[in-house]
DNA sequence: CGCGGAAGTG
DNA sequence: CACTTCCGCG
């Protein structure tokens, strides 16, 4: 079987973008990394490959030199700069493939999620660079997608894009190998010519990649298109990789992984029909096959010339309900989704017995029937391991699970309500205790925002402002807490699907200084899986979600919006809901955390070194002090964080200066 | 092979 | 700071 890193779908421009920032340095490895797999030349020596965001690197003598090359120093060898890589799961940024050799996976939300729409809507407030004003292009049907970064992304000497018309240059920047060498044009960049015989540049590669996939380029302005944001490359087909065959037993999915892939529902105009395998989205990358549904929003080019992004609401919604589910599934707080405005979270189900004895529940999702998703109420009886893509021999012991509970939403009721209350409710399945619903105000954003959480399960349907909302049923009445089971999921893959969400996540910083019990990454992990909650939970909360903003009155008054409670939820008011209450903030991060904390404490293995590194950034001080003003007051934290995705996603800087 | 500490570098 | 180098441990 091929790998499916052939096919690959490459970053998002954006992704690469190199902002040099003030002090731009040197190019980083996982820069490079991106810049290696985004070529079809280098397939051969590492490509995507498996779930999302996970790459193999094929022959790892070879990416050695071309990193040594690139940073001049030959020296370099595969336990070296896989030593390199290993620092980046501290960071986050990476993340070991349990079981398969030469095999790491991006943890694209550290790196790009501050494109997010929801979240530079609500960082633009704040600071995030070029966002664009917190304002809905269209009448609220589309979600703003700011870039973080301006459009002109891609390439390394983004003075030569950067010209006013942003979009012109496209096939310019071309050139300029990205992968270059220490000595101009020798080196490595000769490598690369060796690769692709000819050296097309980067983009020209996928660009016709892109062309090939769907030939739609063209409609679409170059910089604004789906591809532009979510360029894939079209695979070759037929690559073969020499190392082992062993690498991927056998993959279910058959696409590539790579982090963005293009939407598979794209409009009708769209592109991203075209692209046979039904990509994955970054955020479920894990999740049982079939169970959820993946999806990845394609944006649509807004007219704005500001190069904004718009997504398609249902896009969204599919988006947002696949990810939703990644976070049953993956046992991922809820705290998530706070980032996710009006949002209602999908009910996990529980693996029921149609699996017996496997591994992970599958989670049905269900969509609010008036919305256009996946079918609704699909559920897929055979997430097993036949589909799991690591369930295969190498892990033979998949079968451990262990048990962690869901916590259900916080606490804070009340105040979550009367937060929430406005918003308006649908509620579904109530549940008693807040279940798993929870919904999101706003967040982050606006600093004035109040995170909101409903206890109760809302209906989702996408509201007049076009957000797109997620239901999720109770799995059960508990109160506070639900069991799940989920299979081994180490740490890595709760790691990741927390850190999808963690928009902010980064910098996290903990009370308690350190734990004693110092708890290692185990492999195979069944043990003790480590998760970060904290940084969401810290990220999170830290912001406060500030009330919708995002559209504005105007979008409200649609029908309002819809962002259900649950039906204890006393306050339907419909009609407009986003109230914005910005006074409201409800300080749960500390309930949250406190719950969290105690299945997750293994993080704190990490906290040790973490600490360290993101010490530095605290100003958490009171964060637990109830009130609800430190919610007011984020935007540092979202400037900072802002920056930092930004910083990482950013300096892609190609061009290296002589050794 | 992979991990991560420790020291060193620019 | 982001590695690079070295290394012991599993």
């Amino acid at each position: 079987m091929k790998t499916p890193g052939d096919s690959g779908f490459a970053f998002p421009e954006w992704a690469y973008k190199p902002e040099s920032s003030p002090g731009s340095r040197q190019i980083q490895l996982w820069h490079f990394i991106l810049e290696l797999l985004r070529k079809e030349e280098y397939h051969d020596v590492i490509a995507w490959q498996g779930d999302y965001g996970e790459f193999v690197i094929k022959d790892p003598d070879e990416v050695a030199r071309l990193w040594g090359a690139r940073k001049c120093k030959p020296q370099m060898n595969y336990d070296k700069l896989s030593r390199a890589l290993r620092y980046y799961y501290n960071k986050r940024i990476l993340h070991k493939t349990k079981g398969k050799r030469f095999t790491y996976k991006f943890n694209f939300n550290k790196l790009v999620l501050v494109n997010y729409p929801f979240i530079d809507m609500g960082s633009a407030g704040v600071g995030v660079p070029q966002s664009a004003p917190p304002v809905p292009t269209g009448a609220g049907t589309h979600f703003r997608f700011p870039p973080s970064t301006p459009s002109e992304v891609l390439s390394p000497s983004s003075e030569e894009l950067r010209s006013p018309g942003v979009f012109g240059t496209v096939g310019r920047r071309v050139a300029r190998g990205s992968v270059s060498d220490c000595s101009d044009g020798t080196s490595v960049n000769s490598e690369i010519e060796e690769g692709n015989g000819g050296g097309l540049g980067e983009e020209r590669a996928s660009e016709r990649a892109a062309e090939r996939a769907g030939g739609f380029r063209g409609a679409i302005h170059p910089r604004l298109s789906h591809e532009a944001m979510f360029r894939m490359y079209g695979g070759a087909g037929g690559h073969r990789a020499h190392r082992g065959p062993e690498v991927s037993g056998h993959r279910v999915h058959p696409e590539p992984l790579s982090p963005f892939p293009a939407s598979p529902l794209a409009t009708p105009g769209g592109s991203a029909a075209l692209l046979a395998p039904p990509p994955l989205s970054p955020a479920l990358s894990m999740t049982p096959g079939g169970s959820h549904l993946p999806y990845t929003p394609s944006p649509t080019l807004s007219p704005m010339p500001g190069s904004i992004f718009s997504f398609n609401p249902e896009d969204m919604q599919r988006y947002l309900q696949a990810h939703t589910q990644s976070v049953y599934n993956y046992h991922l707080s809820p705290r998530a989704f706070f980032h996710y405005p009006n949002i209602i979270v999908p009910q996990p189900q529980r693996p029921d017995k149609a699996i017996p004895g496997a591994d992970r529940g599958a989670i049905t999702t269900q969509l609010p029937s008036g919305l256009s998703g996946p079918p609704p109420g699909h559920t897929h009886p055979h997430p097993a391991a036949a589909a799991h893509p690591l369930a295969p021999s190498d892990e033979p012991h998949h079968s451990s699970s262990f048990k962690f509970k869901l916590q259900p939403p916080p606490l804070g009721r009340k105040q979550l309500r009367e937060a929430q209350g406005r918003q308006g409710s649908l509620s579904s399945s109530s549940t008693s205790g807040l279940g798993s619903s929870l919904s999101f105000g706003s967040d982050l954003s606006s600093a004035s925002g109040s995170g909101l959480v409903s206890n109760s399960s809302s209906s989702g349907s996408l509201n007049s402002a076009g957000l797109p909302k997620i239901k999720v049923e109770p799995i059960s009445d508990i109160e506070s807490e639900e069991e799940v089971e989920v299979t081994d999921i180490s740490d890595e893959e709760a790691d990741e699907r927390y850190e999808e969400f963690g928009l902010f996540s980064g910098h996290r910083r903990h009370h308690h200084h350190h734990h004693p019990h110092a708890f290692k990454r185990q492999s195979n992990g069944t043990a003790a899986p480590p998760l970060h909650y904290d940084d969401l939970e810290e990220d999170v909360f830290k912001a406060p979600a500030p009330p919708p903003l995002f559209f504005g009155p105007a979008s409200s008054s649609r029908g309002g919006p819809v962002v259900k409670s649950e039906p204890d939820t006393p306050p339907p008011s419909t009609g407009h809901s986003h109230t914005p209450t910005p006074s409201h903030c409800i300080p749960l991060k500390l309930r949250f955390k406190r719950r969290w904390d105690q299945e997750q404490h293994t993080e704190e293995a990490e906290d040790k070194k973490v600490r360290g590194e993101e010490r530095n950034g605290e100003r958490e001080e009171r964060e637990e002090s109830g009130s609800g003003e430190g919610e007011n007051s984020p935007p540092h934290s979202h400037r900072k964080v802002s920056a930092d995705l930004h910083r990482a996603t950013a300096q892609l800087s190609l061009e290296n200066k002589d050794c």
